[in-house]
DNA sequence: GTCTATACACCGATAGAC
DNA sequence: GTCTATCGGTGTATAGAC
């Protein structure tokens, strides 16, 4: 088992019970390693091993949403690749955002400002998509909130509701909702 | 300092720090009651304190959100009213939704069901204010839980991005969302 | 790298005096 | 009701053998 399919495995961990709800007796079970072997890995701990979650997920944010809107294809096109990763991903809504779950307490204060440049990073590149088609900047970047709004509010009510309905309707509609024509 | 007070900010921990982030000396800190008396008042200790929590967000919401839906007024002045409400509730989006919050780790197996029904009864009795005005039953359905998505996304991206305004707009649109004509 | 053992702090919770 | 004192358990983290 490589670093991958640890950090992977941890993510799953922080994502289910948030990063004070995450222990590392809960890592040790869901890695098959000692305390001591995670100590190895990550020297720095708890903080190191959400480090490296939030890393991977910033590597795959960026592989699998950031890079696909600035690919080539239509922006309709451009925008259902990103749904289809974001469904993939966050396993249509029942998985929750390691974004939104690092914004309390203490994760909120050790991270906030990767969790701010990565939804920003989010936000820009799709009001980016938006402006290629000739809406204007300050629209592009309130749609744009609104689309990342509607991911992150679905997620919640997925959880909550244990319907996955609402996400995979969310991320359909995506595409429509940023790209219809302004009023 | 009456009951209803150090429950509202026992809550105003939870909220801040979750459910496991939650500790008693938090707690303690915030109400100037040590742990003793603490546990005089929630003989069930720390979850007994996360269910009078919840309680009192189920009472407040019933009187000013599900009360203003079903009074009278026109459906967009009683969506209004429900807005400025929940404007007030999450202090402009800095403040988070314990039914998003309990959905993690321990906090779900504890609290699913109340947090379940609630977020039900929010989205049943939005969806009656729009059927009232012809909306067909499933149509409102999904518009009201797409209201509700939005309500919750907004408070994650308040929370990271450090601005209000994504909340601000999106209760300001929400009367116009839920009740524009369909399409 | 992984193991056993362990240090030390803090957790939630309780007992009993007042 | 609130206080002090304390319990058992678990948390994170470390040391040292292998």
């Amino acid at each position: 088992m490589d670093r991958t399919e640890v950090v992977q495995r941890i993510a799953k961990v922080f994502r289910q019970c948030g990063y004070e709800g995450t222990t590392l007796s809960l890592i040790s079970e869901a890695t098959g390693l000692g305390r001591a072997s995670l100590y190895h890995h990550f020297p720095n701990g708890k903080q190191e091993m959400a480090e490296a979650v939030l890393e991977y997920a910033g590597q795959w944010f960026g592989e699998n949403i950031l890079a696909p809107l600035q690919g080539e294809g239509t922006p309709a096109g451009r925008i259902a690749v990103m749904g289809a990763h974001l469904s993939q991903f966050y396993d249509c809504g029942r998985s929750a955002c390691l974004l939104a779950i690092f914004t309390l307490g203490e994760s909120d204060l050790l991270f906030h400002k990767r969790v701010n440049q990565m939804l920003n990073a989010w936000i820009d590149r799709l009001a980016a998509v938006l402006m290629e088609i000739g809406i204007p900047a300050k629209q592009a970047r309130q749609r744009a909130e609104d689309a990342v709004i509607q991911v992150q509010g679905a997620l919640v009510l997925v959880r909550a509701l244990d319907r996955t309905e609402p996400f995979e309707r969310t991320v359909q509609q995506l595409p429509i909702r940023l790209l219809e024509p302004i009023a």
